[in-house]
DNA sequence: TGTACATCAGTGAACGCGCGTTCACTGATGTAC
DNA sequence: TGTACATCAGTGAACGCGCGTTCACTGATGTAC
């Protein structure tokens, strides 16, 4: 059964129309990717691209989800590459990786962290699972350290929407309590706060010449939050 | 020297052009802002609109220095409400200032702190003390508090990009160490991460029944992080 | 192995719609004497 | 107060361009007998 080449023809098209649609992604912006404009880089009258992708919004969906398997992909290597290591340190290495990514696909990452495009809806059942990758890997590793009595939460609690806290715990077989769920939710939040801001340039242009580091103080920042020690 | 009533005609139809022009910002997104539409619902042929403004990113600039401006004047109210009041509480009517706009106004945040509008460049000399509020009056409550000695950091510093928060520190006339500008830089972008996930819907929709204790929960945290006790 | 038929990629035309911007113009409003 | 002139808002046509989607079609590839 391999494949016939008109099979394997189909899968390289459908590769290439992807490659092309990240490119306009790149220049044109989520809401101005156009099918027409994947065509004429194809190479292609505009009606043929439909034998391939239903609407515009079915290749929007297929980069939403390419984009946060990528994502994905690239946090999960990350943590196989900090295995063995602190709590702390694996928590740095997930927070890189995001940040790594985001600057290495801007456009991909706008497309998932940036205003929704307007009139598209995402289809839950697509892009749910690969859109909480990145906070479930986030959760793995808070709450093994809970479960080995490594979590030292120094401040006190503010109060919690404990009942919505409970429910996501039991949705995701969690075991930490709520306030650990709640600030895994914190930290997951606003470490994206952090990579969208210098991703979408709100410090100005040259205020940074060294911004690794101040990433790296806004982890440790999260990281004490989170109660994770080295 | 009262105006004429042509002067009178002029200023009400530029704001009727803004307020037009928000609304195809709430429907259409700032990429889909035209206009020709703007000049469909002032009710006027569209080379008309160009006696009023240069271009369409001139009047995106417009949009964006009004967001940054309201938004600016709803934190500066809430500020103005919390006077007396301790260094922490200052915080949280900030934070709360931020998210209760956000959510008034949606399609103006995201303008502002979404996906940047693609081939339109914001002229720095019109956004950028607009866009600096909100840090700014953030920063006021941090240096205040450091001024007075009511500050406790709790947890060990990390690496700092010295040279660059010295600069910010100098140009801003800011008082306290790199430290605290570093952590108010943090929970600047963290905050607005965190009116991000909730405005751009990075939770389920039916996720949190009781965000608002939720978001006052990072607040907390993040007031933590700052040093800013009761 | 050869043939008949089914599948599918790609064509080209069309529908109906949108956009930013320029330009010569008309006619009303405002101003200086 | 009346008149001549300048200013300015708005018109309508045009330029040159874009878009998503449908449809009947051709011709190549694949499959079953």
């Amino acid at each position: 059964m391999s494949p016939t080449p008109r099979e394997r023809a189909r899968v390289q098209t459908e590769q290439d129309i992807l490659r092309i649609a990240r490119n306009h992604l790149a220049t044109q912006g989520p809401a101005g990717l156009s099918l027409r404009a994947v065509a004429r880089d194809l190479g292609v009258v505009s009606s043929a691209v439909y034998r391939y992708v239903r609407s515009r919004d079915e290749l929007l969906t297929l980069l939403v989800v390419e984009g946060y398997n990528e994502l994905g992909d690239a946090v999960d290597e990350a943590m196989d590459a900090v295995g063995g290591m602190s709590d702390r340190e694996q928590f740095f290495a997930l927070g890189r990786a995001v940040r790594a990514w985001a600057r290495r696909e801007p456009a991909m990452y706008a497309l998932l962290y940036g205003t929704p495009v307007p009139g598209y809806e995402a289809p839950g059942e697509r892009t749910v699972a690969p859109g909480t990758r990145v906070v479930l890997a986030l959760a793995r590793i808070v709450e093994e350290a809970w479960a080995n009595d490594r979590l030292t939460l120094t401040h006190a609690a503010a109060p919690l929407p404990i009942a919505d806290l409970e429910r996501i715990r039991r949705d995701l077989g969690y075991q930490g309590p709520p306030e650990v769920v709640a600030r895994t939710i914190f930290a997951w939040a606003a470490l994206f706060g952090c990579v969208n801001f210098e991703i979408f340039d709100h410090y100005g242009a040259d205020t940074f010449t060294d911004i690794e580091t101040l990433f790296d103080h806004h982890l440790a920042q999260l990281a004490h939050t989170l109660g994770l020690t080295p």
